[in-house]
RNA sequence: GCCGGUGUAGCUCAGCUGGUAGAGCAACUGACUUGUAAUCAGUAGGUCGGGGGUUCAAGUCCCUUCACCGGCUCCA
C-alpha cells in the first residue's frame, strides 16, 4: 500500500504505514531533524501522525522552530513540560489549562494548577530544574484519539474535576489526549506538540500568580506559573534582555528618578501628585489641547466635583456602576439639611445640565462642550498601577448635542482630532476598534434597534471615509451605545488605549433631552462621548515609558542645562540663563563647583534637552557651547542662533532634534 | 477584593541559623576651579511600614493591619 506525499513542488510515494515524519525523511533528512511538527492537508499535527490511507496526494508542509507556528508549539510544549514537573514534584496537583500565549509581550505560556500546598516563588527554580531534567532525557509526547466516555474515565480516574469539566463541554465523540512518556503527566489537548522534550531547550519560569479558574472570581482560585519559551537560549537571553530594558523605562521609577510626580499611602492610594517637572509637561500637554479645542470650535466648560446624589440616579450611574462610586457624603448634622453629596464618576450629567439650562434650536447644534474633569473612581485596591491606574484623575472629555443627521461628521472630525493628537505626541502606529452589539451575549442593550444601526453605521462610515483601518468588535460595546477606540503603539510595541469616541442612548432619553428642529416640533439630540488623552494621568504614564523618559524638546520639563565650567563663569551663565527664560524657555543653571563631566553627566540623566557649556572662551565671544542630550556637543554658537533654533523646536513640536537640520542652520 | 511576594536612611540595597543597625548614591560643610557621562575629605541622617505577641533579648520568629510589586477579576 502507497501513498503520495507533497512537500514544496514535488511528489513521492511513501508505503504504509508511514508517519509524517518518515514521509519528510525521504524528501530531506536534515529537514526532518529540524522539523518540530507539520501540517497534513493544511491542518497541524505531531510528527509521529500516521499518513492515512487515501489515492489522493498529502500536501506536508513542515513545521520550524524558528516560525511563529513553531515558536506557538514550543511554548504550548513547554507549558506541558512544566505541568509535569509540577505532578512529578507534587502528586495530587489538579490541572487547569496550559496555553501558549504569542501576544502577550510579558510571557510565553501559563499553567494554572492547584498543588496540594500553596506554591511559592521559591519553589519555581525547583520545578525548573525538574523541567530541564525531564527535557534532557527526550521524553516523547504521546497522542492517543478515544472516546469522550474513554477520556472521562481517565480523568475522573486522576481526580482531575477541571479538566472533566472541560471534555464535558468541549468533546464530542471522540477527543485526544496527550501523555509524555514516563512522567506522571497526561492532558486532554489538541495538540500538536514537538515529538520529545529534548526539542526544548530555551525557557525559563518567571512568576507566580492567582488566577480563577475560567476567569470566573466565583470560581475556584488556582495558582498560574508563568514562563516563556524560545527555539534558541539566544533568542531567551535577548528576549529576557529586552525585558529588563522596558522596567528601566517603568514609568514609576522614572517618575521618582526625574521628579515628575508622586503618591503617598499616607495621602491615598491611586491618587496623583503632580511636581513641577510633571506639571510643566501637564501644562504643555493642556495649553496645546486648549488651542487645539478652540479652533475645532469647541466650548470650555467647568463643573464642579460634587453633585446631589439625586442626579447620579437620574443618570443611571448609581444602578449601572454602583461598584465604581464613592459612597454618598453629607452635609454635618447640625446643619439641619437632609442633602446628600456624590464625588463624580463622569462629568456627562453636567454638561447635559448646562444643555438643558434654555431650550435648543436645531440652528445652535451641534453643541460640543470639553472640560479638563476631574473624576473619582473606587477602584480595587489590587487594579491600582502608577499612573495607569488609579483612583482620581482628568479626563480631557467633551461632550457632542447633535442632530443625527450632523452625527457622522462630527464622529468623523473626533477621529481627525484624535489623530492629529497622538501624532503630535509622536505616535506613529495605530489600532483601530469599531466596538458593537453582540448578538445575544445576555448583556442589556439600551435604545432601539434602528438606532443602533444607524449609530453603527455612522461609526462605520467615518472610518471608512478616512480609510482607516479597523477591527469590529461584536459585544464589546457599552450598554448605552457602539463606540470607536483607538489604541497606539508605543516605541517598543506595546498597545495602550487612549482615545474613544461613543454614542450614548442612554443619557439623552434619561435626561429628556431635546432641541426644536426646523418643523418646529421637539427632538431627541444625538450625544456623543469622546475622550482623546483619555485620562490625562494615564497618557502621561505612557508618554514616560513611550520617550523612557526623554521628552520631545516642547514638552521636556527642563529644556536647557546651563553649566559653567568654573565659577568665575557664574554671572555669565546666569545671564546666559536669564535670557533663554525670557525668550519662554525651561531653564536651569549648575552653579556646584563639581567638575563638567560631573554636571554634564547630571544632566545627562535628567534626560535635557540641550547643555551649555560654558567657560572663559564663551565667556569673552559672547557665545554658547551646545551639546545635545544625544548628538553630543554641537560646538559653539552665538545665544540668539541658539534661541531661534529653540523657537523653532517649540513651534514645530518636533518629536526629535534633526542635526542635520540643524547644521544647515549653521552654514 | 482574591492568590503569591516585598516593606531597613531621600534613592538603590546588605544585614547567615534572634544578641538592640551598615554600604553606595543623593543632601549638607570644606577644599579643589576644573573643557563634554562621576574630584577629594568630612558631617548629618533610620523608634528597620504600623500595632500586638513569643523571648532574658526581635530588623530577624508568630499574629494582625496598612501600603507596594506580580497576576486574576474589574475597567463607563
Amino acid at each position: 500500500m502507497e501513498v503520495n506525499v507533497k512537500i514544496g513542488d514535488l511528489i513521492k510515494a511513501i508505503s504504509l504505514p508511514a508517519t509524517v515524519s518518515d514521509a519528510i525523511k525521504i524528501f530531506d533528512k536534515e529537514l526532518a531533524k529540524k522539523a518540530i511538527a507539520a501540517k497534513l492537508n493544511g491542518v497541524e499535527v505531531d510528527l509521529y501522525r500516521e499518513l492515512p490511507t487515501t489515492s489522493e496526494v498529502l500536501l506536508i508542509e513542515p513545521i520550524l522552530p524558528d516560525t511563529r507556528e513553531g515558536l506557538e508549539i514550543i511554548r504550548h510544549s513547554t507549558a506541558h513540560l512544566l505541568a509535569a514537573a509540577i505532578l512529578d514534584l507534587f502528586p495530587g496537583t489538579k490541572l487547569g489549562i496550559g496555553p501558549a500565549l504569542m501576544d502577550d509581550p510579558r510571557y510565553g505560556f501559563f499553567y494554572d494548577v492547584i498543588a496540594p500546598r500553596q506554591l511559592t516563588e521559591t519553589d519555581l527554580p525547583v520545578i525548573e530544574k525538574r523541567m530541564r531534567e525531564m527535557a534532557k532525557r527526550n521524553l516523547p509526547y504521546r497522542r492517543e484519539e478515544v472516546e469522550k466516555e474513554k477520556i472521562l474515565e481517565i480523568f475522573k480516574n486522576r481526580d482531575e474535576p477541571l479538566k472533566c469539566e472541560l471534555i464535558e463541554e468541549k468533546v464530542e465523540g471522540k477527543g485526544s489526549i496527550y501523555y509524555i512518556d514516563n512522567s506522571p503527566f497526561i492532558d486532554f489537548c489538541l495538540g500538536p506538540h514537538v515529538p520529545h522534550t529534548g526539542k526544548l531547550k530555551a525557557f525559563k519560569l518567571l512568576a507566580l500568580s492567582g488566577a480563577y479558574w475560567k476567569g470566573d472570581s466565583s470560581r475556584e482560585q488556582m495558582q498560574r506559573i508563568y514562563g516563556n519559551a524560545f527555539a534558541t537560549e539566544e533568542e531567551l537571553n535577548s528576549w529576557l534582555r529586552q525585558r529588563e530594558e522596558a522596567e528601566k523605562r517603568d514609568h514609576r521609577r522614572l517618575g521618582k528618578e526625574l521628579d515628575l510626580f508622586s503618591i503617598h499611602d499616607e495621602y491615598g492610594q491611586g491618587l496623583i501628585f503632580w511636581h513641577p517637572k510633571g506639571g510643566a509637561i501637564r501644562k504643555e500637554m493642556e495649553d496645546y489641547l486648549r488651542e487645539e479645542l478652540q479652533k475645532r470650535g469647541y466650548g470650555m466648560v467647568f463643573t464642579p466635583h460634587i453633585a446631589k446624589r439625586q442626579l447620579w440616579q437620574i443618570s443611571g450611574h448609581e444602578e449601572n456602576y454602583a461598584d465604581s462610586l464613592f459612597e454618598p457624603m453629607r452635609m454635618p448634622e447640625k446643619f439641619n439639611e437632609e442633602i446628600e453629596f456624590r464625588i463624580k464618576p463622569m462629568n456627562c450629567p453636567f454638561h447635559i445640565g448646562i444643555y438643558k439650562t434654555k431650550p435648543r434650536s436645531y440652528r445652535e447644534l451641534p453643541l460640543r462642550y470639553a472640560e479638563l474633569g476631574t473624576v473619582y473612581r473606587a477602584e480595587l485596591s489590587g487594579t491600582l498601577h502608577g499612573l495607569m491606574r488609579v483612583r482620581g484623575f482628568t479626563q480631557d472629555d467633551a461632550h457632542i448635542f447633535c442632530t443625527p443627521e450632523q452625527v457622522e461628521d462630527e464622529v468623523g472630525a473626533c477621529v481627525d482630532f484624535a489623530y492629529d493628537v497622538l501624532k503630535t505626541f509622536g505616535f506613529e502606529k495605530f489600532k483601530v476598534e469599531l466596538s458593537v452589539r453582540g448578538k445575544s451575549d445576555g448583556k442589556h442593550y439600551l435604545g432601539s434597534d434602528a438606532d443602533w444601526e444607524k449609530a453603527e453605521k455612522a461609526l462605520m462610515k467615518a472610518l471608512e471615509k478616512r480609510a482607516i483601518p479597523y477591527e469590529r468588535i461584536e459585544g464589546e460595546a457599552a450598554f448605552y451605545g457602539p463606540k470607536i477606540d483607538i489604541k497606539v503603539e508605543d516605541s517598543i510595541g506595546r498597545l495602550w488605549q487612549l482615545s474613544t469616541v461613543q454614542f450614548d442612548f442612554n443619557l439623552p432619553e434619561r435626561f429628556e433631552l431635546e432641541y426644536i428642529g426646523e418643523d418646529n416640533k421637539p427632538h431627541r439630540p444625538v450625544m456623543v462621548h469622546r475622550a482623546l488623552f483619555g485620562s490625562i494621568e494615564r497618557f502621561f504614564g505612557v508618554l514616560i515609558e513611550h520617550y523612557a523618559g526623554a521628552f520631545p524638546f516642547w514638552l521636556s520639563p527642563i529644556q536647557v542645562a546651563v553649566l559653567p565650567i568654573t565659577d568665575r563663569i557664574n554671572e555669565y551663565a546666569q545671564l546666559v540663563a536669564e535670557r533663554i527664560r525670557q525668550s519662554g524657555f525651561r531653564v536651569e543653571t549648575n552653579l556646584r563647583s563639581d567638575k563638567i563631566g560631573a554636571k554634564i553627566r547630571d544632566a545627562q540623566l535628567q534626560k535635557i534637552p540641550f547643555m551649555l557649556v560654558l567657560g572663559d572662551k564663551e565667556k569673552e565671544s559672547e557665545k554658547v557651547a551646545v551639546r545635545e542630550r544625544r548628538s553630543g556637543d554641537l560646538g559653539q554658537m552665538r545665544l540668539d542662533d541658539f534661541i531661534k533654533i529653540l523657537q523653532n523646536l517649540k513651534q514645530s513640536k518636533a518629536i526629535s532634534f534633526d542635526v542635520e537640520k540643524f547644521i544647515e542652520k549653521e552654514v
